[in-house]
Order: C-alpha cells, then structure tokens, then sequence
DNA sequence: GTTTTCGCGCAACTCTGTTGCATTAGAACT
DNA sequence: AGTTCTAATGCAACAGAGTTGCGCGAAAAC
C-alpha cells in the first residue's frame, strides 16, 4: 500500500516534527525520497518518484526542497549542468556539508565522499577572507568506467580493421 | 580608435590563428575581451563589453565561446548560479585545467587560484575512475571582506544599544 | 574574380527555476 | 468535534541562461 518503506517514512515525518514547522505530506514524502536514495538526486528524479505516490506540484517540490535545506535536513550540489541536485543531510554538525563530492562524466551521477575531508590551506590572494573548500571529483562511476572501456576497444579494432 | 588595447586584440588574433580554422572578428574580439580581464567573466559581462564596438548577436557569443573552450583557448567555470564564467587559458598543458578557483559568496567573483595544484588522492569507492578534481574556494575577496566586517560591526553596535 | 564552405544573425525554442495569488489544510484553541 | 488562524500548496504566468534551425554573408581556397 505504503509507496515507500515504512522506515524511510517514519524517519523523514521525525525529522521534519523535530523542526517544529508542520509536517506535511510534502515534506515527509520528499524527505523519505532523498533519505532513500544512495546519490543525489535531480528535482526531475525527485518529481518522478514522489508522483508514484499521490501528486505534488513541481512548485511545491522546489519549495520543500528549499525548505529542506534551509532547515539542514538536506544539502544541494550545483552541477555543471545547471541543475542542482539534493541528498539528505547526514549527521554533520549543521551547516557545514565539509564533505567531498563525485560527478560521474558519463552518467552525470553524482554521490558525496563522506570521508574525503577537502584539502584546507589554499593559498590565497592578501585580503581574502576563505569560508568554505568544496572539493569535487569527477571522472567515471563503476557503472560507466567498464562501458566507456569497451568503447575504446571497439573503436580502436574498427580503426584497425579501416 | 580601436576600444580594445592593441596588445590584447593581437595576441588574440595570433592564437585564433594558429587554430588553422577562420579567424573572424568576433573571435578576436571575444578572445582579446577575456586576456585583458583579471578575473572570470560571465556571458553578459562580455557581451556587455565586446558591444561596446562593432556589435555582436548574443547567440554567436554562446557558440564563440564554446569554439574558444573546446580550443582550449579559454575555459569554462559553473558557478552556484548557474552561470558559466570564462577565462582566456594559460599556458597550462593542453586540456588540464589543473588549478582551483575561487568565488566571492559575496559579489560573486570569480578569480583562478594559478598556484594551488589541487589536492589529488581523494578516495574513492571501488570501480570509480577519477579524471578529473575541482577545487573552489569560497569566501569574500578583498573588496567585500572589509564591506562585511563593517556591517558585522554596525550590527553589534545596534544590538549593543538596543 | 569566382566558388566554396564555415560562421553569423535572427527568431523561435527548451530547460530550470521563480513569483503572485487564490485555495487548502496543519495545528492550536476552545 | 468544531472553529479559527496562518503557513503551505496548486496553478498559471513569468524569468534567465543557453540551444537549435536556417538563410545569408564573408573568410579563405582556387
Ligand atoms: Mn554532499
Ligand atoms: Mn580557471
Ligand atoms: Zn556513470
Ligand atoms: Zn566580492
């Protein structure tokens, strides 16, 4: 019946009680969405899984996302597509998301390296003030890595056989 | 007559040249806009700039500069508001852009950290290929920082009254 | 000077995200 | 439970950044 596992649910209508704004059916369902999910997600990604439930506006969607993260519940990654993509917040101290990031350049996939603590001490120019490192890696995911392989190999014998 | 230094729209003319494909004035000037600035420039910051000439449509300021970037003439920054900014390239070894970057949160400012090489590996999960890592550093440039500070105290000041 | 073809200008379009406003529905209080 | 208050939603219209298609113009090759 319940479109989402229960736990996923339950944690997310939690976690936006704990704020003390109203918890609504948007908030829970767009919460339990990115608290399932093992990579950050597009609003487009986020849009189509939550409409397997009941139905929510686009609008209301960029709306609860911007709530999510202005409330620390969930952090953004600019794309270099142009399109933001959200996870949920894990236990960091709030508001620093200090963690590094991957970007797959085939799929456009994109996870957080929870570990990875960016490299501090840039040297920067005399009167510049630094506030956050954002450290982001980008290359070829275990999806796409064999794939892109194989289409190396291919080519090559075609050119050979030319 | 000529609104651009001489020096500038001829080292540009020169490198659009040896590309072997058309060298047309809209390159050149494009080009010659990004060597003279000292900072990232957004497509309306030089479509603002190279009309102060001849004039140029907006459209072939997009596709000059995609021409210039896959030249590796210039290169290509996104920013968190989803804005491209360019930049005429260095002399950094074809295709690396290897340094890190760094974004005012205030104006938006968009400056190449020249010297710092990018802090490498980062780990990653199994089956994951890097190719390439980006560093931005984010804070307030020398023309904000004081501006902020300033504020901070006039702030504390009021509350300190009240 | 003629021909070829690449690049430009213009208009229409797409995609991502925003804003204004009337309506709905959390939740607090009887 | 019913009433009230207000924050949040839905819908439509809008905005900004970048893209696409196509006819014409101007580099450069001959
Ligand atoms: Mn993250
Ligand atoms: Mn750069
Ligand atoms: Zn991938
Ligand atoms: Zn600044």
């Amino acid at each position: 019946m319940t479109p989402m596992t229960p736990t996923f649910h339950d944690r997310a209508e939690d976690l936006v009680q704990r704020t003390g704004a109203r918890v609504t059916r948007q908030r829970v369902e767009v919460l339990a969405v990115l608290l399932a999910a093992r990579r950050a997600l597009s609003h487009h990604e986020i849009e189509g899984r939550v409409n397997r439930g009941a139905g929510m506006d686009r609008v209301t969607v960029y709306r609860v996302l911007e709530w999510l993260t202005s409330h620390h519940l969930a952090h953004k990654i600019a794309g270099d597509d142009r399109v933001w993509r959200f996870n949920a917040a894990g236990d960091e101290p709030e508001r620093t998301h200090a963690h590094a990031h991957f970007k797959c350049n085939d799929c456009g996939e994109v996870i957080c390296l929870d570990e990875a603590t960016a490299a501090r001490s840039v040297p920067l120019p005399s009167g510049f003030h630094p506030q956050e490192v954002e450290l982001t890696v980008k290359g070829l995911c275990a999806g796409c890595a064999p794939a892109a392989a194989a289409q190396r190999r291919s080519r090559a014998h075609a050119q050979h056989r030319h």
